[in-house]
DNA sequence: CGTATCCATCGATGAATGTCGATGGATTTA
DNA sequence: TAAATCCATCGACATTCATCGATGGATACG
């Protein structure tokens, strides 16, 4: 009787013949990619943080001021978030101020949820 | 009295004056940054959901027959989540098999069970 | 009105990245 | 031992991307 059940991998295996992978839904892949490539850059990060940990919406020229970067370029991130359905934004006067969507799907609130905490 | 609470932004705002942001600390940031960097891509992003998916490990040969990609790139993309800490090797053969990673973070773990699910 | 501030967009540039062919080490089989 | 298979690494190439300066529209202030 064995005490420790161990692990096998397959013990034989014929060269040259591979076998199937699970199946992965390539509209899944693609989504999923895009939500990814908006979270990886550390200044798009940092914005998502600052947002998550807000009591309220912050304009865009606190970031600008905040994060040793250009206008133009800091104008460029948060336009990403944007495209990538991550947060919204609300004009008052000449400030443009962003949030956290208010309508994100669960899974990713609780994606960033468990990204930002 | 009001029956409703509005959320309001501040309604006056200096010009040229910026707020200071929430901190957010610099390790954290690029540690976050290296991991999403890791998933945002189609391909790595496969892999990973084949391997949460399957009931064991799997042979690298099997990744290069299935995704339409030569050996090299399933080599290099493989290599890319190694090195972000996600999945872990072992040699049989002249097979060499993936798996996730064993000793997850927990924090890592439930983000992935976020993204992959 | 004229001026100043805020911000999105455009074009350019350098760096990072995905992909491939070629190569060589490791291992097994004949 | 010779041949074949598996896989990591290297060098090259094209694409993507982060960043910036310049520009112009929108808004507010004097």
């Amino acid at each position: 009787m064995d005490l420790v059940a161990v692990k096998q991998l397959p013990v034989i295996r014929e060269r040259g013949v591979c076998c199937a992978l699970p199946a992965v839904s390539d509209a899944w892949v693609e989504d999923r990619a895009e939500l990814m490539k908006a979270l990886a850059d550390p200044t798009r990060l940092r914005m998502l943080a600052s947002l998550w940990n807000a009591p309220g919406p912050i304009c865009i020229c606190d970031f600008t001021a905040g994060l040793g970067l250009t206008q133009p370029t800091i104008s460029h991130h948060m336009a990403k978030l944007k495209d990538a359905g991550l947060v919204e934004s609300h004009k008052r006067g000449i400030w443009i101020y962003y949030a956290l969507r208010d309508k994100l799907p669960t899974e990713t609130r609780e994606l960033l949820s468990k990204l930002l905490a």
